[in-house]
DNA sequence: TGCCAGGCCGAAA
DNA sequence: TTTCGGCATGGC
């Protein structure tokens, strides 16, 4: 990993090809605005930056510490996702489905940020769950400033358990709503913890996190790959039906792959671009 | 107006 | 174990 400093605004080299719209649009996360000069906007773990692709190197306006700090293992900089792409092209639609998302690298979210998202997604549409997690931080989150414009944290457990599933009505969620309140309350009574989910096997993980009242098994991988980066979570819903109605292969043999939740990211992205 | 959107839950068969 | 209706909301 090569990086180049010009004005703060690094751009990183090595953990390419990286493309911005694929990344922040495939699905997986639901906090980065596409801006008019093709930049993308977003806050992470209370830390906004603004984020380009320049001939299939990330570029990111943060400092060189901060970079260290918190993008670098956001982005997951250090793994090797050309390898795991070229891994998963084996017939035409696999090298279809591989060529058309290679841009994308799952990224390390926030558990937290992750599981009240993909609670929020269910039987739902991207628009909309962007519009409601939007609401969900202007409305609970901490302010910061980023070039001049106000923006928002994504808001803690604690302050979301304090609420009642009424309190969120202005989020217009409908009847996820109570799954948030459950879920914070898990979390702030320290009934959940995510770093003893994360040093538990997937099977686990995964019995552990669908005890939460709404997490069913669609919710649960979802929060397993986007949340705690267990690539083995291998979401079987309603789009990876889809694709397999598109692609008759053996979709076990992915499923059993130790990178099978990227596998099904590009099945994902994919079909939902091309199979309408 | 009706259908669908990256589902889940509980009841009934 | 499988099937099915209901659940809020909003866009088309």
């Amino acid at each position: 990993m090569q990086i180049t400093d010009n004005n703060s605004y690094l751009t990183i080299q090595g953990c390419s090809p990286f493309s911005a719209e694929q990344t922040f649009s495939c699905g997986q996360c639901f906090r980065w605005t596409a801006q008019p000069d093709g930049s993308w906007v977003g806050v992470v773990r209370g830390r906004a930056a603004r984020v380009r692709d320049s001939g299939g190197a990330l570029c990111i306006s943060s400092s060189r510490a901060e970079f260290d700090a918190l993008w670098s293992d956001y982005f997951d900089c250090a793994a090797d996702y050309a390898a795991v792409c070229r891994s998963f092209a084996v017939d035409d639609f696999t090298a279809k489905a591989a060529a058309f998302g290679s841009g994308i690298r799952i990224l390390r979210q926030e558990p937290w940020e992750a599981l009240c998202t993909f609670l929020i997604s269910q039987c739902n549409n991207i628009p909309r769950i962007t519009a409601i997690v939007e609401r969900l931080c202007t409305g609970w989150g901490d302010p910061l400033s980023f070039e001049g414009q106000q923006l928002h944290a994504f808001p803690s457990p604690d302050r979301l358990a304090a609420l009642s599933p009424e309190a969120l009505a202005p989020l217009r969620a409908g009847y996820r709503a109570p799954y948030l309140t459950a879920a914070a309350q898990a979390v702030a009574s320290g009934k959940l913890s995510f770093s003893a989910l994360r040093k538990m096997s997937t099977p686990d993980a995964r019995r552990q996190i669908m005890q939460l009242p709404g997490v069913g098994r669609k919710v649960a991988d979802c929060f397993l790959l986007f949340g705690l980066h267990k690539l083995d979570a291998f979401p079987v819903d309603t789009w990876m039906k889809k694709a397999a109605v598109y692609y008759s292969g053996d979709m076990q043999r992915f499923a059993d792959s130790p990178y099978a939740g990227i596998y099904q990211q590009y099945f994902f992205y994919y079909v939902r671009e091309n199979c309408r």
